[in-house]
DNA sequence: GAGTTAATGGTCAATGAAGGTCATAATGTC
DNA sequence: GACATTATGACCTTCATTGACCATTAACTC
């Protein structure tokens, strides 16, 4: 739980927060030194935790003034978002890629934790074992049956 | 009945039982020091004891800052879940008796609407078509997960 | 302006630190 | 003694962390 990898995540996700813009710059040599650790560990968490299913978006610049940006996506409510993650999803989806997902759908309020937790639940490898021949495809497809449904505008009423 | 496994499973009862959150989190590693035993006694007890039929979930994650998560299910006065979780094992479930069932959990107030909407939208046999040769058995699998997570203690905390 | 150098960040393979699985041995129970 | 339960150890998978080496950019020199 309290791993280097999660704290430094906690961090900057604590800045970010914070961050009128939606976004923070910081160097990759800084924040490696102000966590005693090694500077491929940023990219490690970069590329863990602040994924495009997680909401997150990474630029970088190299060299002299070189820097990392981290972006937060926000939603916006006209379904746009729908297709996006539509795309996002593809043909196959995994289940660390689909908890990701349905992670931040709840951050952003779309489900709430009891709907997050049922529906990762039945997303789950162990469901589709010795049933399911092809697992990543058929989560792509319930994923997306779900995205369709939340638009309904009874599914509130 | 003074067993190793018997000890295990009596400590970990006794925290459980201390813990608001409804769940507890430990590291295998440092359980099995405790009761100076092999690391996979600890699953043992895990997997025999801590089933859901008994009213419990396990969640892990491997790799640095690993751990075990034990999640205490609530009370089902009269075994209602119980029964049906048992009914479902080994069962098969066609969409429309999943319909029936769901609808109503949903007059019951165990589900709301668009947990209703979006649990049958996924149940469909639209959506297993040409990937799943045995829907019946998909979704009594499913469905018996979901009943499973509903008495989640920390499912509102 | 061209070339050089220093200051960044990127990649990847190796290693460490957890938990998972399974066959089998040991122990209890009747 | 036969069967069921418990306990272990060898081997596997997943996640975290590091360091050596690579790529890009800005700044500096001429």
């Amino acid at each position: 739980m309290g791993s280097l990898a999660n704290r430094i995540e906690e961090y900057l996700k604590g800045i970010l927060d914070q961050a009128e813009e939606g976004y923070i710059i910081f160097q990759r040599g800084f924040l490696a030194d102000f966590f005693s650790c090694a500077p491929s560990q940023i990219n490690y968490v970069l590329t863990t935790r602040f994924t495009a299913e997680r909401g997150y978006l990474v630029e970088s610049r190299r060299g002299g003034g070189g820097y990392l940006r981290v972006i937060r996506l926000g939603l916006d409510p006209d379904g746009k978002f729908q297709r996006l993650m539509a795309e996002l999803i593809g043909e196959e989806l995994s289940q660390e890629r689909a908890n990701n997902l349905i992670d931040r759908l709840e951050e952003e309020e779309i489900f709430t934790k009891k709907e997050a937790i049922l529906i990762k639940s039945i997303f789950a490898d162990s469901i589709f074992v010795d049933l399911v021949p092809s697992p990543e495809i058929l989560r792509a497809r319930m994923m997306k049956e779900i995205l369709a449904n939340i638009c309904r505008d009874d599914i509130n009423v």
